[in-house]
DNA sequence: CCATTTTATGACATCGATGTCATTTGACCA
DNA sequence: TGGTCAAATGACATCGATGTCATAAAATGG
């Protein structure tokens, strides 16, 4: 590979002024310029990076980590791929930032990071972003990156900068919305609550009952799924049904997440009822797959994977500049309420 | 960030002894080995890809270039892809080869390329790998890349290595398979041909035919769908009714694909036919989304996208060290048939 | 105990670009 | 025409690691 010497000899000049007419930091003669730019194509020329770097230039490279690619992508396993959204939110910001992303895989095994992160490390990367699979807390121990880190979708309690998504004010805004037409009994079938997101969406439907003064009623808030492999849906059969026979049933089904509304519907109507006439039913998603498939379609809030990977690229960008704002405690995001047919208005009783 | 000197310095020993601790190519002393690696822990240090570079070491870097990231994932939209999986198994194998992957976007935009490949370069990759979102046809001028390339789902006419899949083996292993099992009236319903993929499985099912013994019947083979964006089915529609009002009607429709399976369940039995009964179907991609939930489940074939990106890597790997067997053309890559209950054996008229 | 390896270590140059500073060239004006 | 200043260019050092070669220290052998 041609280097700045070649071009130079090629070109009759010294090193450094091929070096001005590739920067283009100091004034050069049109000749000269010519004369250089000619010898470069001649010679395939490409200034090596490696070298460039070596007089304290920035490598110009984002260290990213993440799961999403080896994820299996299975249209029926409604996952959503939030960590593939999000990368691909960052890749759109950095694309036009003139960085270039680096994108290593743990392939599932977070005992990879650490080396992954070194080997990030060693080429110099301006910043690194881990984007995690789904709302967690992690452990990364990122001190002795002698760069910005920026995590995704996670947080750690060492205060490291955190994009995440607000479950809670999704959730709270979607019961909000439900109550504004006229529901009163709430039932919420929750995910498993040691998941991060399980617990603030609950905390997001408490309050948004609490706003509108509606006392939180025990019986309509039920835990329907405890692990993310194999569920068989009982208990979200026996939650549902102990709702249903409950003397005062609820009027609309909030669902832990689109997955678990699907299954919803198939048990209501075995229980002779109609959606949205007798139940309403919300999700938690949009999983279009679902949501937008089911008939009737389905009321559910997205999370806005895409919109949290572009604000991460941007602050990623922002740090490396110096000028992070800086946040107490993760930075959340909320997302949109989708509104569809699955969810009827009630007459208010009077 | 620590340099080799600092290290040096505070272990109270000369740069290149460092050197060799770090990289354990010589023999060091007990002693010299601990004290230079706790000053290494003690001050972070990870040593400059970039200086290493510069004494002619390899940069450990692999460009892939891809639209794969910018890719609207839309589970109903049933693209199924592709190109992703190849990154995935892409990813997977390079994951383990000690190489990093640098990953670069198009975001669509095939015009960004050239800047892409630029930067990689800079970089001093060590090969370029560019996965295509579908099997067609690419101008890529690599000829002045410094570097191995590779196309994954497309091919040029300049005989760079590529590999892709084997349209054409899949769809006559699938229909060769329909023969075996006693049909000999093999509609095939196809994409546009305008791509490649559909022309090479139009010649799979033709030579399927001919391997059998069958004559080719031009009545069974239509153009059902002209393009990707807005088909409102209608080709497909008078296709598949025209086929059906044949005096020798056929015993099985093959589509171009699982999406346009789809819809032929819908039109058959609106035209009071039943599948396999009346009449089976088979589709192509196996999109589980599709292929898996309806009923009858799908007979379809796979493309092996996955393993294309596996062998894609072993294969770059190959070129780096220099002993890349070569292959005259693409290297064409087959996958295996799903066989399913949507298509019937039929009893032999005898 | 001295000669001869072997083991450990360091001095120095080098990779390819660019920052610094010096020098040359040319343009412009009195 | 000489003086002045800006434009254009080059010499040289430098970044952080490592290859090369030399040398010092320890081990081996007769």
């Amino acid at each position: 590979m041609a280097t700045i010497y070649d071009v130079a000899q090629a070109a009759g000049v010294s090193p450094k002024t091929v070096s001005r007419v590739m920067n283009g930091d100091a004034p050069v003669s049109r000749r000269t310029r010519a004369a250089v730019e000619a010898a470069s194509v001649e010679l395939d020329y490409v200034p090596s990076n490696a070298a460039r770097m070596m007089r304290s230039k920035p490598s110009g490279l984002i260290g990213l980590i993440t799961g999403a690619l080896s994820q299996k992508i299975e249209p029926m396993e409604p996952t959503g791929l939030p960590d593939l959204y999000i990368v691909q939110g960052i890749q759109q910001v950095m694309a036009d930032s003139g960085k270039t992303l680096m994108i290593a895989d743990t392939g599932g095994d977070s005992d990879r990071v650490p080396k992954l992160v070194r080997t990030f490390l060693q080429h110099r990367v301006e910043a690194l972003i881990y984007v995690a699979d789904y709302h967690k807390e992690v452990n990364l121990d990122t001190s002795r990156a002698a760069c910005p880190v920026l995590l995704v979708n996670c947080f750690d309690n060492a205060g490291t900068p955190a994009i995440v998504p607000d479950d809670e004010a999704c959730q709270c805004e979607l019961v909000t919305g439900l109550i504004q037409a006229g529901h009163r009994r709430i039932a919420f079938l929750t995910l498993d609550p040691n998941m991060v997101a399980a617990r603030k969406r609950s905390r997001g439907y408490r309050r948004a009952l609490e706003n509108a003064g509606i006392p939180f009623d025990p019986d309509l808030e039920r835990v329907s799924r405890e692990n993310l492999d194999d569920d068989d849906g009982e208990l979200l059969r026996n939650g549902l049904d102990a709702m249903l026979a409950l003397e005062d049933p609820p009027t609309v089904m909030c669902c832990g997440n689109d997955e678990m509304a699907l299954r919803a519907y198939g048990l209501i109507r075995s229980r002779g009822l109609r959606i949205p006439e007798d139940i309403s039913v919300a999700g938690f998603d949009n999983y279009r797959a679902i949501a937008e498939t089911l008939y009737p379609p389905l009321t559910t809030v997205e999370l806005p994977y895409l919109a949290m990977g572009r604000h991460a690229a941007q602050r990623t960008l922002a740090m490396i500049d110096g000028h992070d704002p800086g946040t107490e405690g993760p930075e959340i995001i909320a997302g949109p309420v989708f509104w569809r047919s699955s969810v009827t208005a009630l007459e208010t009783v009077t």
